[in-house]
DNA sequence: ACCTGAACACCGTTCAAGT
DNA sequence: ACCTGAACACCGTTCAAGT
């Protein structure tokens, strides 16, 4: 039953499987030992703290990301690489909070703000980075209410008729997007 | 010293004043009872839980905001009402993390949310609610992401020489409301 | 109406020591 | 290289009982 010691990626790959099972608020640095046989202890050889396990976590989540076949326009790829975050996000429970919130402390999430960035490189330096980062911040919105709301619908909370999805989020792309070529064509 | 028995009220503004001392991290019950002089229990006698609690400060930080006078377009009062909403969100230690965290929970910053709806009230009511929740995602986290940082600079963790505030905001909304103006013109 | 006292069921993290 | 055991300093919340 206990294969008896652990490598990092044991740890990591432990933290994703939890989180999928318990969600955010309980994974806890004791459940996680737990489901691994040792000691809370045993997991501050592999990592400092948590919030360096949760920073791994983050970026397995954004890396998750599928790679997006170039557009016809660089507005397609560029909806593809947000549609491709956002369905990232959505593949793990409370993606957007765990990337939220590490990305609040300065880590992870790097890779994700380069794909956008790069896709919208048609406008200087300064201008697709700022829309990268608007999508970026877009997208993790959207998709953290969105998933607040699954888990509360799954118990039974509310329901408040709004299962259609999230349509916002392609029409808040779709206008950043929008006026970004605005301001290139000028 | 200890004036005995409190409102609902006082339990509120101890709370305002121990998160601008401490942050977020240390706004715990049983610190934000020894302000007050009571055992953390008395504390459940106001308000359910934490939540509930912090719903209340964030709708107090949202509601900081300052009204905001007519401009002569409705892309200026939109941009007006935006930049609003993050001084207020500036105006708190962590505004910006307590907002989305209980907006994330279906709480609170309701009133942001229709501030900047009507604003954009010249387009049809769907993609008006769009705009203005893309507008509320990007401040949201362009604060968090700049309020995380303020805090890391003050313990001289590191200094990306980026101290010229956040000019991405003002691009971001830029861009959305761009958009916006292209959507309706059409 | 508002609070105390005591308890329950937890947390993250450190550190000497073991193998 | 990886883990145990034990401790430290905390959490949010409940609930009977007090005034």
């Amino acid at each position: 039953m206990n294969a008896s010691r652990h490598s990092k990626t044991d740890v990591l790959q432990a933290a994703l499987n939890l989180l999928d099972e318990v969600g955010l608020p309980d994974l806890t640095m004791r459940r996680l030992a737990a489901t691994l046989d040792v000691q809370p202890s045993a997991l501050y050889w592999h990592y400092p703290n948590k919030q360096t396990l949760l920073a791994e976590v983050s970026n397995t989540i954004v890396n998750f990301a599928k790679p997006v076949s170039a557009g016809k326009t660089w507005q397609e790829t560029a909806t593809a690489e947000a549609l491709a975050l956002r369905d990232s996000l959505l593949a793990f429970r409370d993606g957007a909070e765990v990337v939220s919130s590490t990305l609040a402390l300065g880590l992870g999430a790097d890779h994700a703000l380069e794909r956008l960035e790069k896709s919208m490189a048609v406008a200087d330096r300064e201008l697709s980075h700022a829309a990268a980062e608007s999508i970026l911040f877009l997208v993790l919105g959207q998709v953290w209410h969105e998933q607040q709301r699954m888990q509360a619908n799954s118990l039974g909370v509310v329901d408040n008729l709004n299962l259609a999805g999230t349509p916002n989020l392609e029409i808040g792309i779709q206008l950043i997007l929008g006026g970004l070529s605005e301001k290139i064509d000028a």
